[in-house]
DNA sequence: CTTATAATGTCAATGCATTGATATATTCAC
DNA sequence: GTGAATATATCAATGCATTGACATTATAAG
């Protein structure tokens, strides 16, 4: 049927296999190391991008609706309200109706959620710092710009 | 208590953040995916990983034991268990006693499985050829000697 | 007012991932 | 042979992630 893959088609092949398979390995060790650094506070990796879209300055007062963390986190809507369930059986976020839309609730910190997101930096810049001895400065940078020019590639796939 | 961080501080923060949040919105996107475009197959993006491990040259005749899969993977052994009882059940694999150790058992690709890993090639290249549009091949080596150094630092932090 | 649309929630099924504890069989050192 | 270490498997609990189907409430269009 198929002929066989020219050389070059083989190479291109193989170093997308190895990236995919990278991004794998390092999405599972970060989720796993990174919840362990979390100990004493027993919060997910997860749990920290839900807390972090709602400490954002602009965020913070008024809250975000479940649709735009949806749109911002890009989870389901069904796993969102789970990840939400438990941060409200916390008590590190509140669920207030949305005054200017009746059908929407706006989703923020509260009080407790902002001190324990607070104290949270410490192992998270611990974490960090940890995670990225191999990178420079730059190379971080560079590393966060592919992973976005790889993430608008994703989506659209 | 603390001081307030200074700005190359504050700036290195954001990048890590950022860096790890698309990280984690790659991930889900690449499972997502991914797992979409095998639509006839049914087969996830987790298998492709295991299927792959065991297809590749040196491994294809003997197999592999499931500490070696371990460590190939970075998955626990209760979950890659569940992969493989999952991939037993389509008869894609098969578990067989290493002849020279009776505790460990080879993990190989059946007959089947070595030709749905074939039929599967076609939509695999399909899927990360469009999801890698917006990067060269130069970016796509890049991107994955980053990941690879990323993985070095996850694994010790 | 009626209808369509939008935002959210809920129920159910499946799969992936972790940890912890326990069990069995085999190999190897002594 | 005894005992330690190794390889695998199993049971249980928890959390994250998806899809599909259905329900509720409120807004907006006609």
């Amino acid at each position: 049927m198929t002929s066989p893959a020219p050389r070059a088609e083989r190479i291109r092949f193989e170093v997308a296999n190895r990236l995919f398979f990278r991004l794998y390995q390092c999405s599972n060790l970060m989720h796993k190391n990174g919840t362990r650094h979390m100990g004493d506070f027993g919060a997910t990796t997860q749990q920290w991008a839900v807390l972090g879209a709602l400490a954002r300055p602009l965020v913070h007062e008024k809250g975000m609706s479940v649709k735009d963390l949806i749109e911002f986190l890009l989870l389901s809507r069904q796993n969102l309200t789970a990840v939400l369930d438990r941060l409200e059986a916390r008590e590190w976020i509140e669920r207030v109706k949305d005054p200017e839309d009746g059908r929407s609730r706006l989703i923020r910190l509260s009080a407790e959620g902002n001190r324990v997101w607070t104290s949270m930096q410490v192992p998270i810049e611990a974490f960090y710092a940890g995670a990225l001895t191999e990178l420079s400065d730059a190379e971080q940078v560079q590393l966060y710009q592919l992973l976005d020019r790889l993430k608008t590639g994703l989506e659209a796939v």
